[in-house]
DNA sequence: CTGAAAGCGCTTACAG
DNA sequence: CTGAAAGCGCTTACAG
């Protein structure tokens, strides 16, 4: 019993009928098949093991029922929560979806844009690495729907799914005011390439000042725990309760590294960053985070493809989502430690 | 200028010559083409933006270009990282990568296997969550090469790639009897759908005794620390110098979050885990683990499902791959601390 | 409600 | 070295 070999043709020749009535039987048109015929063609159907070829209706205007996703970083948890919300929402609209990841390479990432394209993908999520405006634009202007997610793309006028990040920026410093820091490292990967960070960056340089905090910035082109230490060792010297502030997970990675490298008490010098991950309740005493609702982002952007798509009554999407605060005890100044501080 | 749009005849029409000729230039015939014809298409594909559709190609001999790869569960770093060298070794050799996700549900995974199918991948890479024999059987028997990744199917004769699992336990036991412990209590997620698991589980029963070690045994159903906590703290209590091994990383997740609750120090109550995670290190005074050579198991699925496929002088592919001692605190006895052990 | 026919964009014998 | 023709497995007007 061959599985997925079988073909059109058999199945109608089995069933006694013509390959149209077939072809529709697996369409939307089966409601205009009588049903006797349903019956035959399912029953032909089910002994052939018959799986339409989705490449060969894709070929003939059947619409390939592919959507295309581009990661920058594949091991990033952060982008994976995002190809999860995806795929989960794709796949309940009856799309599959092809993941390419780019390794943050501009290069690679042009590749891998190129093979989406010849996969004849119906839209496609793009979570930039680098600026391939061209491509994306002979992409659009070709026709085909597109999505921007997290990061946005010079020049690009497409939609944008993401976090808040004013928002978030707003609520770090406002729990950190709270808890009673009186200035603040703000640290980031470089931002060149990445509209997300450019958009924290700003937005923190705006806003510190003005809820009263000393701010300073620390720009990384590297990950390793030395690029870190002169700054945050300077850093926690400084006059006052002093907080660090990560514009990403990878940023927190980094700085919790520094800050076991140092010695550094968390809480007495806070720690808080963008993103959430496994380990941050589990580091004693718990690093306060801001949670991304990537599910919810991965659905929305899905959900915006699919209203370009279909450009029938768009449903409405939110662009821009409100993360949630994770509060732990790296930002407590007070020496008092909650046994586990999880979520609120 | 449409980017993928044109198409062959397009292409052969403005190059002044066939359907054909165009076809060759694109595949692997393109020697047998006059350098004259060659630049009058290289020319004509490039004012068209011409990229071939392959979906067609696909269709009719050319071959999808296509790898299909299962996962158990995308959110898990250790099969992310599989992904991620699959990936790679894949687009090394011309194939683009289809990554479906099936969150361990086996339901999901039938479905997905079918999807995969449909898109015509011409092999698959399948890291089971259940136990689909009887679809894998069928996809076999009619041809479509697969390897299995870390799991194995029942029945199912098919080469599987992965950690040497015997000699991971081996490896940890050795580890940790000459740190000392006399007492191991091996803790895994409910071994019944993954070989992995059970191969795991099995080695440590035969194994531990021999090497003059008191053994126990905790299989999760759950991953809440709640799950862990009676038996961590009866068994911390145990006379002797004991250790927790854990099956993999979501145990040692779950174990550390119960050493943190029970207040245990990491070190006088050993603790090792199967699988490297970002924060192994991070975690004072690191926990010890057994790293996995992912990209090397990754592309050394690739190469064996390659050899199958061209069934050409087949190279010789390492099924069992051994992983790799990471060294920390969490596994020595004695109070002394190195200021941050990462890997040796 | 049902089917014959044309065609999607490509590849591959088969001739020249 | 080059091309005309048939065909991959499907869908979709167009007729009946």
């Amino acid at each position: 019993m061959p599985p997925s070999r079988a073909t059109l043709i058999e199945v109608a020749t089995l069933a006694g009928t013509s390959k149209t009535s077939v072809s529709r039987f697996f369409g939307p048109e089966r409601d205009k098949l009588s049903p006797a015929l349903c019956a035959r063609i399912e029953r032909a159907a089910h002994t052939l093991g018959y799986r339409p070829n989705l490449m060969a209706r894709g070929l003939k205007g059947g619409g390939s029922r592919l959507l295309g996703m581009l990661v920058a970083d594949i091991r990033n948890p952060f982008s994976v929560a995002l190809v999860h919300g995806v795929e989960q929402a794709a796949r309940a609209q009856g799309y599959s979806l092809i993941v390419c990841n780019t390794d943050n390479d501009p290069v690679l990432e042009q590749t891998q844009l190129a093979t989406l394209a010849a996969y004849q993908v119906e839209g496609l999520i793009i979570n930039a690495s680098g600026q391939p405006e061209a491509p994306l634009q002979a992409l659009m202007h070709s026709g085909v729907p597109l999505v921007l997610l997290d990061r946005e793309v010079n020049q690009l006028k497409a939609d944008v799914i993401g976090l808040d990040n004013a928002q978030a920026i707003d609520m770090a410093l406002e729990h950190l005011v709270l808890q009673g820091y009186r200035s603040v490292l703000y640290v980031s990967e470089s931002p060149t390439q990445a509209s997300t960070r450019q958009a924290r960056l700003i937005r923190f340089e705006q806003q510190a000042r003005p809820r009263g905090l000393t701010s300073r910035t620390l720009l990384l082109n590297s990950l390793e725990p030395d690029a870190v230490l002169p700054t945050l060792k300077a850093f926690a010297q400084s006059a006052g309760p002093a907080a660090v502030l990560c514009g990403n997970g990878n940023v927190t990675l980094a700085l919790a590294r520094g800050f076991q490298r140092l010695g550094l008490a968390m809480g007495p010098v806070g720690l808080m960053g963008i993103d959430e991950l496994d380990w941050c309740a589990l580091i004693a005493p718990g690093i306060t985070t801001l949670a991304q609702p990537t599910d919810a982002i991965g659905r929305a952007a899905v959900t915006c493809l699919l209203n370009q798509l279909k450009s029938t009554t768009p449903a409405t999407v939110l662009h821009r989502h409100a993360p949630r605060l994770c509060p732990r005890g790296s930002t407590q100044l007070s020496s008092f430690t909650p046994e586990e501080s999880n979520n609120p």
